[in-house]
DNA sequence: CATCACCGTAAGTCATTACTTACCGTAAGT
DNA sequence: ACTTACGGTAAGTAATGACTTACGGTGATG
């Protein structure tokens, strides 16, 4: 439920595709893992993840589970975006008047 | 330097805590170890990943490596987020109307 | 009631990776 | 030149976690 939840969640690849994929439309688990190289239990584990994190939510529509993307998750995302772009910003321009390179 | 490296090395915890803390004020390798609960060199690994990921640079003063945090790391994610951002709303809103709940 | 489709969970395995200590190079100070 | 401060890299270890197969449970269909 914290931002940490959100970051810790979408930073493996497979599980933030799976996120992608949802977003973009919502899906059942079968439905994902046929579009995934990975088995449908490794997809309802990622969801599990997802779904902790307040990423997703769920509705039954008969044995079908149609996971759905939830925006408050996101929104936990760009609350932390905002908090550090201003500094990020102001401080990066001070760099760079000193001198600042990449690596 | 694609938004999937900033996900990935923004999904560890303490490397976060250390992208965090050079965000907000530029520091060197080892004051950021004296402020976390990790060693030097882990300090200098994570400031690797994260520089690979276009996250920070760097500038020499002395021996000391002062770490910056950079603009264009956390544009990619923020531009991530507004690619999802919108499907999400309205898909989530048709969800609700359909009894969708959490988990 | 029997069968089928769909999905979550358990258990176990294998790869990833975060962390440590040890070492080496470089720049400044005496 | 020697010493000290600072930090990157190598090597090894331990723990995290992503994935698989196997199983059980629930709802629809005949």
């Amino acid at each position: 439920m914290t931002y940490g939840d959100v970051f810790s969640a979408l930073g493996d690849s497979t599980r933030r595709q799976v996120f992608e994929a949802v977003a973009s439309q919502p899906r059942a688990v079968g439905a994902l893992a046929a579009e995934l190289p990975v088995s449908r239990p490794a997809v309802s584990q990622h969801l599990k993840v997802l779904s902790d994190a307040g990423l997703v939510v769920c509705r039954a529509e008969g044995t079908r589970r149609i996971y759905a993307a939830r925006p408050e998750g996101l929104a936990e995302m760009r609350d932390w975006l905002e908090r550090y772009w201003s500094d990020v910003l102001e401080n990066f321009a001070a760099e760079v008047n000193q001198g600042g390179r990449g690596s």
